[in-house]
DNA sequence: CGGTTTTGACCTGCGC
DNA sequence: GCGCAGGTCAAAACCG
């Protein structure tokens, strides 16, 4: 954002106003130039919205040649090997990243989840609408933060399990692998508990790295791990990359009635405003 | 008191 | 067969 954009919030602020003929006394004159650092942060706050628009289309179109690029190298070591690659449902070269990514069994299906929590946080719990019992916990070679192991428990018999680790790259990350499917809806049914959660960040899915993984940011919220509004469900829909096979302006166009909804939320401006508060409180002076 | 968490021990698969 | 690493078990501790 250049000068102009401050120039004219400086201008709308009326600092004299020839038809009160009022001069501002000292004190207006402090409050004044709050309101045009506070003005001039929320347009560099929204300058910055417009610039993550714009780098998302980007890295959309980025996906959609690589995934383009993928299709094209499949189809390539298909014609050229047909017997090794397997069936098209089955054997997916998706599911062979997941096998060595997790090393669990091709017929168990798995996903990954990454969540990212607040740095200072060092839990592994990741909530996501169902009860888990933790049975373990491992050091892993390639990474200092312990993997922890958990399986659920909201309801008798369910073999799902999932683990979760810190991102080597950035802990602010959580990755919880989940195995398996859930022989329940989420929540927990067991007579202590009559009401499930509403914590439900997304389901299991099936274990394509490039198509089902979601990351959510659920640092708008003092809790941050509770966040869990339409606004989000929303913004998972658009920010997953198995949406973004659309062309450019459908994704827009999301985008769009994405962002009019959100601003009409008051739920959604409260956390705004409490993250545009923290951004503030952390700015060097 | 029952469920959950912690943590060291044990099991299993894999590469050499 | 051996060593290593990941995954699981189970007893003790903890907690509401």
């Amino acid at each position: 954002m250049g000068d102009d954009a401050f120039t004219d919030v400086f201008l709308g602020l009326d600092l004299y106003s020839p038809s009160k003929h009022k001069i501002l006394n000292q004190e207006d004159m402090d409050h004044t130039r709050e309101d045009v650092s506070v003005k001039y942060k929320v347009l560099a706050l929204e300058a910055e919205v417009q610039r993550l628009y714009r780098e998302n289309d980007h890295l959309n179109a980025m996906l959609e040649a690589m995934n383009n690029n993928c299709n094209t190298l499949q189809a390539y070591l298909k014609r050229k090997n047909p017997f090794e690659m397997g069936t098209p449902t089955e054997s997916s070269s998706s599911q062979d990243f997941c096998k060595r990514q997790a090393s669990v069994p091709l017929k168990a299906k798995c996903s990954q989840v990454l969540v990212r929590t607040e740095g200072t946080e060092d839990t592994l719990i990741v909530k996501d609408g169902y009860q888990w019992r933790k049975y373990g916990q491992k050091v892993t070679k390639d990474n200092p933060s312990p993997r922890a192991y958990f399986k659920c428990s909201s309801a008798p018999g369910c073999p799902v399990k999932k683990k979760v680790q810190r991102c080597v790259d950035d802990k602010s990350i959580l990755v919880a692998t989940y195995e398996g499917e859930h022989t329940h809806p989420p929540g927990v049914f067991n007579s202590s508990t009559p009401s499930p959660p509403s914590s439900v960040i997304c389901s299991p899915t099936t274990c394509n790295p490039l198509q089902r993984t979601v990351t959510l940011d659920l640092n708008l919220s003092d809790s941050p791990m509770e966040v869990k509004t339409h606004q989000q469900n929303e913004a998972n829909k658009i920010s997953s990359p198995s949406n973004v096979k659309g062309n450019s302006s459908h994704v827009r166009s999301d985008l769009n009635h994405y962002v009019a909804s959100l601003t009409k939320d008051p739920s959604f401006t409260a956390a705004l405003a409490a993250a545009v508060v923290r951004s503030l409180v952390n700015l060097p002076r």
